[in-house]
RNA sequence: GGUCCCAUCGUCUAACGGCUAGGACAUCAGGUUCUCAUCCUGGAAAUCGGGGUUCGAUUCCCCGUGGGAUCACCA
């Protein structure tokens, strides 16, 4: 079956990490049915849409190569909307949710209701003072009609609610089976707000019938309150999708994943350096595990893989020193070429080459970040004390002595651009010199690196060739004689 | 507090009702090595508790306990 699948999102300015997954395990589904993924957005609380929040989100999953097939897109560089069920924007779709709440009113499944914020507040509070559970008292259910309609006449401020009928909800959902839910827990919700705009629960029924979309997937926390989207779809005489609530993403103190404790914005990590593809693996991987018999998998396996009775039922604390572990285990895995391309956004463009630097470095950074930092050291010597070229073993006479003699070795070569042969041939003199390796090899990779921890000498040697190897022995030479 | 959801190493996860409960991250100890990183070897580390069902429960059922979510004119 063609899976229509759909990430609702509101414009709130950034794409939450557990909004990456729900919309990647949407994606998945999709394109694996060869059905359809929606980006619809979900701005029916006018305080929360942001300036430019939806071009961050969408932008955001082109980054991670989950472009949706219908809605709101990033193509060519542009934000565009596209679609025959659209508008794919709530609030450009008031009309509709009006006419369904009407209709609801007019079938008796909704009534107006003109109680001001300060009653409800004071009756919630009265309830709560009472161990009640705090719901609407029902006070304008039963209104008279004249009454109605001489106050929509005046003016007065209203909004429409549902009424929830007894009996109890059935979910059937993909990850957990079912759930059953009472409907004396559930509220007579408000559908539409006095400012026209529907809520939530109004909104997602009739966008979710009307752009056809066949499985929900969306957080842990919607499970409560699909009661309401259930008796909503039957009042309307629709069928409802299927559901599917995903386990939320934990801090490390098990509550629910939330911007205070850590960066949470998924673009916040590709600025920081994480490819796109260690992102994705890893984001997916939380709570759920497509074969059990490895850790890094390919963007396009998940489409193929993925299956939502797999996903597990419990939260997941999220690791973030794994995800540096994985984004090692991709940047290792890229050629030269590649990771030169994925750099550049955080390059100067004044770096040169970097292409022997890359080779050398890239097993030993986390992220993009760090290895554009670690550039450089390669192109100007930093400064540092003369006492770090002592190796612990040995004396800093020896250590004159041994750069004198590498260096002459060095002038001598002719060939640095083989890395394993400069190697092997080095280490081949060494040996007949009879020099301890640490002797020579210690003050020789400080003199180069300018750094007690960094690359080998010869990798150093390789990248920065004869003419600055020699000033850098020179000048550790000099920092010696002259330090002591 | 009501309701609902959940429960395997510190963390992410495997295990048709049947191996000594497996792997990964992190951690510790070694090896390789001039250092760091990579790489290799090894160690420590878990089925929340109690009852059932069963020849046999991590697995199925019940009760506890613990954690979480949710109870708006926010999504």
């Amino acid at each position: 079956m063609k899976e229509r699948t759909r990430f609702a999102p509101s414009p709130t300015g950034m794409l939450h990490i557990g909004g990456l997954r729900t919309a990647l395990y949407a994606f998945y589904l999709a394109r694996q049915t060869g059905g359809s993924f929606v980006l619809r957005i979900e701005d029916t609380d006018q305080a929360r849409s942001v300036e430019g929040g939806i071009e961050n989100i969408v932008k955001t999953l082109h980054r991670v190569g989950a472009d949706p097939d219908e809605g709101f897109s990033y193509v060519d560089g542009e934000l565009i909307e596209r679609g025959d069920l659209g508008p794919y924007q709530q609030s450009k779709r008031l009309d509709l949710y009006r006419k369904y709440a009407l209709k609801l009113v007019d079938d008796g499944n909704a009534h107006y209701c003109f109680c001001s914020r300060e009653r409800l507040d004071e009756i919630r509070k009265a309830q709560q003072k009472a161990k009640q559970q705090p719901k609407y008292d029902r006070h304008c259910c039963d209104l008279e009609k004249e009454d109605i309609e001489q106050k929509l006449a005046s003016d007065t401020p209203y909004v429409i609610r549902m009424k929830v009928p007894e009996g109890k909800s059935k979910i059937q959902d993909m990850i957990r089976g079912e759930v059953v839910i009472d409907h004396s827990e559930v509220d007579d919700q408000v559908i539409l707000k006095s400012d026209g705009f529907p809520t939530y629960h109004l909104a997602v029924v009739v966008d979710d019938h009307f752009m056809e979309i066949t499985t929900v997937i969306r957080g842990e926390e919607w499970l409560p309150s699909t009661p309401k989207h259930l008796i909503l779809f039957n009042m309307l005489g629709w069928d409802a999708p299927k559901f599917a609530h995903v386990p939320l993403l934990l801090n490390p103190d098990k509550s629910k994943l939330s911007k205070r404790q850590g960066d949470v914005a998924a673009e916040s990590y590709l600025d920081r350096g994480y490819v796109p593809e260690a992102i994705v693996n890893f984001v997916s991987t939380l709570g759920y595990n497509p074969t059990a018999d490895r850790e890094i998998y390919e963007p396009d396996e998940f489409i193929d893989l993925f299956n939502l009775s797999k996903v597990k039922k419990s939260g997941a604390v999220v690791n973030f020193e794994k995800l540096d572990w994985m984004n090692k285990q991709y940047m290792m895995e890229m050629d030269t070429d590649e990771l030169k391309n994925r750099l550049k956004p955080f390059l100067n463009g004044d770096e040169g080459d970097v292409d022997r630097i890359i080779e050398v470095e890239k097993s030993r950074q986390n992220t993009l970040v760090d290895l554009a930092s670690s550039i450089a050291p390669f192109k100007k010597l930093q400064d540092y004390d003369a006492h770090i070229l002592i190796w612990k073993k040995s004396d800093g006479e020896t250590a004159v002595d041994m750069l004198k003699e590498a260096r002459e070795y060095i002038d001598g070569l002719d060939r640095l651009d083989d890395i394993v042969l400069l190697e092997a041939s080095m280490k081949q003199w060494i040996k007949e010199q009879g020099i301890q390796t640490g002797d020579i090899l210690w003050p020789l990779r400080v003199a180069l690196s300018g750094s007690e921890r960094s690359p080998s000498p010869f990798e150093y040697i390789y990248v920065i060739g004869k003419t600055e190897a020699l000033y850098r022995i020179d000048n550790a030479i000099n920092k010696l004689k002259g330090g002591s």
